[in-house]
DNA sequence: CTAACCGTTAGACAAAGTCCAGCCCCTGGT
DNA sequence: ACCAGGGGCTGGACTTTGTCTAACGGTTAG
């Protein structure tokens, strides 16, 4: 596993590895995303590929992205109810979701265990596990250590 | 803690212990919630409130949830990336989420341990941990055992 | 009787995502 | 060179979830 740049090309290379055929559009939505190497939504992504010249249409960053996904290329990650943001790291992990700025945080999933879980119902599998950490900044302490007193 | 039966006269009492002023239309959304002990989405709420004769409008149902929400009568749960669920279950909990079926199973989290994540980010209060465990039915073992030897 | 307030309502609106028919372009066969 | 087929891209219409707004109804207090 030998960490490589985000080149165009190796977007090309990467996307044929997966069986997608690389096309003008994947690859840059693909250099969107890994290139950056961050959780992004569908419109954000559109941004960022029609930003100096728009070549890319909404149709075509939602086949792409479901493309990938069901390719195991990228990943879907569902902690905000109003859209979806897309992972380039399908190693499992988890997330912190800062809630205030909507922003996306890895947990390495190694280190993390989880114990206790009741057995599955009967002739169900895993398709996937998903642990998110909501988080917020602690106004309270930060603000007004008098308030904690207080109340 | 005392289990006490879901009628509609115990749903204003309850109401009226989380600061919520009872009305009709909000009595029948906690009674749907609560009655069933079922996890659901607003078109569902609206759909069976509306069952008998038409009495709640859409604007209603969504405000009724988010007050709900808000004084902790009530949680959300985002596990679909195209509606959200509401769970009469404040109680620390986990999910099964059966992707074929969109139904989700309630996980006791008392029993559930989760070790080895990483401390939060400078400043940030934990808001809420929400693991999910995404499960389908094992198509292949029940529908065709050769298929896995084949391939 | 009226003013204020809270809750509800219909319908307009917004945003995420899907669908569809047509077009472009590449390839492969003749 | 021509044509046919197919994969991919496109704009725009459409759907669904959820929010917003202005008006209205009912209750309470003066």
């Amino acid at each position: 596993m030998e960490k490589q740049s985000y080149t165009r090309d190796n977007m090309a290379n990467l996307l044929r590895t997966h069986g997608i055929n690389p096309t003008h559009q994947r690859i840059e939505i693909a250099y969107a995303l890994f290139g950056r190497q961050e959780h992004l939504s569908a419109d954000q992504i559109m941004a960022i590929v029609n930003d100096r010249h728009s070549e890319t249409s909404k149709a075509t960053v939602y086949n792409t992205l479901n493309l990938f996904k069901q390719q195991k290329l990228i990943r879907e990650v569902i902690v905000d109810p109003s859209k979806v943001f897309y992972d380039p790291n399908t190693e499992p992990h988890h997330h912190f979701f800062n809630l205030e700025t909507s922003e996306l945080i890895d947990i390495d999933a190694d280190a993390v265990q989880i114990q206790g879980l009741p057995p599955l119902p009967e002739g169900m599998v895993t398709a996937g596990v998903d642990v998110i950490i909501r988080i917020r900044p602690d106004a309270e302490m930060s603000e007004a250590p008098s308030k904690l007193a207080g109340k």
